[in-house]
DNA sequence: AACCAGGGAAGAT
DNA sequence: ATCTTCCATGGT
């Protein structure tokens, strides 16, 4: 058993990254003592679940990583740190956008970070998985999905491998209340990264552009599919799925509209937000969710 | 019961 | 290229 302790240099809430982990049930979370496990996989092919711990929360908190895995330290303490981006000083973010319209939110929400999804390929199965859906449902068909295929390892759950899932008949997922469509694209993205197709690994050292283009060409994978994947798997800072449901309520909110405001006008305004726009998005979200 | 949900493909201009 | 319709399924 070893532990590892970061001091934030800046603000961090990490209060608010955990109750955002805890909206999906696959993931073990504890708000009394402020901890969460993050299923990490090793290269070879080693599954670790890591203990993640904060003292204090928002004010220059105290993060503490543990585990009983006692090889790899090195690696799976830069894994952690990598997911949560405790070295982006948000502070810079902050002052960012004073000055403009979404001042007050970032003065209500402070110190929202970015926390990078566990697995690039689980990451872009659950986009697709959630892609115009409620929440409520959305996190229902992907829970079933990683208990039927994943693997759960000290109470915490690794996504199924690509492979795995390219083994399946549409019919399989169709039985956990799948559409067919999303059964086809969850089970044909797969196949295309199992063969070799599609290199998420490769294509996550692309510009977003690029990504956008690689990534957008595959049935059942849209803009917002792609900008999620940018914005969750990599931890990209500048992206705004002006596409998003959410982000169209949480502006229209804004400014008092009666209806949700038009995707070109959202993308227009979210220029002006750049290079911070995931940070502008995650607020913006943020002020909708109660 | 009708409309919505943290979209996307396929068809029609 | 852009607009419209259909796809599926549960939630409110």
């Amino acid at each position: 058993m070893w532990k590892e302790y970061y001091h934030a240099s800046g603000m961090y809430d990490f209060d608010y990254s955990l109750r955002r982990l805890d909206m999906d049930p696959l993931i073990r979370t504890n708000f009394k003592e402020r901890w969460v496990d993050v299923p990490v996989r090793l290269d070879d092919n080693d599954k670790v679940v890591v203990r993640v711990n904060s003292e204090g929360t928002t004010e220059k908190p105290v993060f503490t990583v543990m585990s009983d895995h006692d090889e790899d330290q090195d690696i799976i303490f830069e894994n952690i740190r990598n997911i949560f981006q405790w070295d982006k000083d948000l502070n810079d973010v902050h002052q960012f956008f004073q000055g403009t319209e979404l001042a007050m939110l970032f003065h209500r929400y402070q110190g929202t970070p970015i926390v990078r999804d566990f697995d690039l390929y689980g990451s872009l199965m659950k986009a697709i998985i959630h892609q115009q859906l409620n929440m409520k449902f959305a996190y229902t068909l992907s829970t079933r999905f990683v208990q039927k295929y994943g693997e759960e390892v000290d109470g915490s759950w690794f996504y199924p491998t690509p492979e795995k899932v390219a083994e399946l008949e549409y019919d399989d997922l169709r039985e956990m209340q799948f559409s067919q469509r999303k059964a086809e694209y969850v089970i044909d993205t797969s196949r295309k990264i199992a063969n070799g197709e599609l290199d998420l690994k490769q294509i996550a050292k692309q510009p977003n552009e690029e990504v956008l283009k690689t990534l957008g060409k595959v049935r059942g994978i849209g803009p917002w599919t792609v900008q999620n994947w940018l914005l969750f798997a990599l931890g990209r800072d500048d992206l705004f799925p002006a596409a998003d449901i959410g982000i169209q309520n949480a502006l229209k909110k804004m400014w008092n509209l009666d209806e949700k405001p038009a995707k070109k006008d959202i993308e227009k305004k979210a220029e002006g937000w750049s290079p911070y726009r995931s940070y502008a998005a995650l607020t913006l979200w943020r002020s909708i969710e109660d």
